[in-house]
DNA sequence: CCCATCATGGTTTTT
DNA sequence: CCATGATGGG
């Protein structure tokens, strides 16, 4: 053994340095919740490049980005700046990686756009159009889009999971959506573009179609790692696989109980399966939780016992007695407001900072009527929002420009850009377009001048001034991505800013930070990469404000992380369990409780779940919550029932 | 014909 | 509160 153990044995206990310090070969590590699944990680990257691993021979795929960032900064601690050259992201990272320098053999342009849900989503809806569709009957353009993309992240034909999510509805035309399906992969192609599930498919086509560059990478990494392998999809474990199969050092880790991505292709059984694939896998177990209290994993414990068929774990508290987890009654959704916002004063007094406690739900809107309350109560709060920082109007608008100059097949980028000018909607846009041949190059004078004088005329100094951006961009002078931002700013769009959106301000203030943001990149194809990527998670900086302000999140944004205190918001049936999830897929309830223990676990110190017992419509209309299902099946000693006083 | 504006209806979860 | 649809104006 090499003379790190010591210092791994006094850092790790002995079930997660089993783990750190097992021999090569295929590894499941099956780590409950908030039992140092992120340090076993860390510490096996530390232990392999101790061993003389070269870390760039290291892939290391992980749920999110910032998941990967902290994991390397923590191993950079133990081991030095050199760890730095080992690949680590998400799967669509780490696949965008590898397809920027092999698209060609897949018949794409290496300056491929990639997509975000927005961009898809036009590109539907313009597939519908030109089939001259009734868009009254025909599903909405997401509906058809999920149906898209369940089938490419599942790997079954289009037309079997369109048959399965619509077999009850007569009136819905399989052939008209498939026929969606086929023109929205031909606007892609002929884009040059791809969408986060292009990523994954075409990685892993590239490795099934071209054995040599598989060959090459399967060689390159001798030790792979996975993250939050419960919610691995089947494309993602087949690539996984693929790249692992030579050197056979596949280390895995995941929690079944947490697999919440279901809808998105994850199949918890990738993670159950594990051992029948490689026969000769050792299995770690993590069972030791120094999160939280032994009350709150009592609760947690007889929340998953409700799905029999999965892993049984028993998850074992190191901590201290404290306080019954409370399932509070409330009134209604004002009264859950003004419950959490007591509750959150008396904690802060009792010593806790607004950033240790935090209010999780099922879904986005749940959380409306509670931030109206907050604010009016003036306590502090941040979102992990909804709305994708990088999927905002003027940051896209923005990007479209940028876009333009990687991509000249880019129609979208092209035709955001023209409806930005007064007077020329969706169908001029379109007709410019065409009059190019379908492609703009900046670089193009001629082309330039052609734009304006197709345009009609209100537009056509709105024009001019874009023009002249593209002009600067195209000198040679060493224009940075930032200088371009600034010259499209000052040219156009500070004007536009103020003409269009009441909070210009602010809006102006987001753009600067992203030109200053793009310097951190080395290419304008990084950098557009890396905004595609993101998610309001990766871009979330720590500010002051933060650390004096409770955090809003749903439960899913939530993975990975643990507050002291914790509310659960809504916990009525209907709401968590939400009722589509339950009705429209057959594990819908198991994966909802799942989800429900996941909330749970979040929890360190305190744990409240909020159930208020009527739900008030918009019209004024009144519905009667029942408790959640979820709540129910706890026995009752397990939970301290607090009843508020009708107000 | 095509765009802008106002009213209205209806909300899962995310790379 | 955002996306869609009807309506009026250019």
């Amino acid at each position: 053994m090499t003379d790190h153990q010591d210092m791994f044995a006094k850092a790790l206990n002995g079930e997660q340095l089993a783990a750190v310090m097992a021999p090569d070969g295929p590894i499941l590590v099956l780590a409950a919740a908030g039992t140092g699944k992120t340090r076993t990680l860390v510490y096996r990257v530390a232990h392999l490049v101790f061993s003389g691993v070269p870390p760039e021979a290291i892939l290391l795929l992980t749920f999110t980005n910032k998941a990967a960032r902290e994991m390397l900064d923590r191993a950079r601690q133990l081991v030095g700046d050199g760890v730095s050259s080992l690949w680590g992201g998400t799967f669509h990272h780490m696949a965008n990686r590898i397809l920027r320098r092999h698209a060609s053999l897949l018949g794409y342009a290496p300056d491929y756009t990639i997509l975000d849900s927005d961009d898809s989503e036009s590109l539907v809806k313009k597939a519908v159009k030109e089939l001259k569709l009734d868009t009254e009957t025909f599903p909405k353009a997401q509906v058809v889009l999920a149906a898209i993309s369940h089938a490419a992240n599942t790997g079954k034909p289009l037309r079997e999971v369109l048959t399965a999510r619509f077999q009850d509805m007569l009136d819905v035309n399989l052939e008209a959506m498939l026929a969606v399906g086929g023109r929205y992969a031909a606007a892609k192609l002929k884009m040059g573009a791809m969408d986060f599930d292009d990523l994954l498919v075409n990685g892993l086509r590239l490795f099934k179609e071209h054995p040599d560059v598989l060959r090459h990478y399967q060689g390159r990494f001798r030790h792979v790692l996975v993250d939050e392998f419960q919610d691995t999809n089947a494309v993602q474990s087949e690539w996984v696989h693929a790249i692992a199969a030579t050197h056979r050092n596949l280390l895995v880790v995941g929690d079944d109980f947490q697999s919440i991505y279901s809808w998105r292709g994850a199949d918890y059984r990738n993670i159950m399966t594990f051992k029948d694939r490689y026969t000769d896998a050792r299995i770690f177990k993590l069972e030791t939780n120094y999160r939280s209290t032994p009350e709150i994993l009592e609760v947690a414990n007889a929340c998953i016992a409700g799905n029999p068929e999965q892993f049984q774990k028993h998850l074992r508290s190191v901590r201290e007695k404290h306080l019954l987890p409370v399932s509070a009654r409330i009134r209604d959704g004002d009264a859950q407001g003004r419950y959490i916002a007591e509750q959150v004063r008396r904690l802060q007094r009792a010593g806790y900072r607004p950033d240790e406690m935090a209010v999780l739900y099922r879904a986005h809107y749940h959380a409306m009527e509670l931030q109206l309350y907050l604010t009016r109560e003036r306590i502090p709060f941040v979102i992990t929002s909804g709305i994708r920082f990088f999927e905002q109007a003027h940051i896209k608008d923005v990007c479209a420009l940028l876009r333009l100059f990687q991509n000249p097949r880019d129609s979208l980028s092209f035709t955001r850009l023209l409806e930005l000018l007064p007077g020329v909607g969706l169908r001029t846009s379109q007709k410019v377009w065409d009059k190019l041949g379908q492609s703009f190059v900046p670089q193009d004078e001629a082309q330039r001048r052609q734009v304006g004088e197709v345009l009609p005329a209100a537009a056509r100094v709105g024009w001019k001034a874009i023009a002249q951006v593209f002009e600067r961009g195209c000198e040679g002078t060493g224009m940075t991505p930032a200088d371009l931002i600034e010259e499209f700013l000052e040219k156009f769009y500070k004007g536009h800013l103020q003409r269009v959106f009441e909070n210009a301000e602010n809006r102006l203030e987001d753009i600067q930070e992203m030109a200053r943001f793009t310097g951190k990149y080395a290419t304008l194809e990084a950098f557009l990469s890396e905004v595609a990527l993101m998610t309001n998670l990766d871009a979330e900086a720590s500010t002051v404000e933060d650390r004096a302000s409770l955090r809003l999140s749903t439960v899913h944004q939530a993975k990975g992380l643990e507050w002291k205190v914790v509310f659960v918001l809504w916990a009525t049936d209907g709401m968590f369990p939400q009722t589509r999830a339950i009705t429209e897929n057959a594990d819908g309830e198991a994966e909802e409780r799942r989800l429900f223990y996941v909330a749970i676990t979040r929890a360190k110190d305190e744990l409240f779940l909020c159930q208020p017992e009527i739900r008030r419509g918009r019209d004024g209309s009144i519905n009667f919550c029942r408790q959640s299902r979820f709540v129910v099946e706890i026995p009752k000693g397990l939970l301290r029932e607090v009843r508020l006083p009708y107000l």
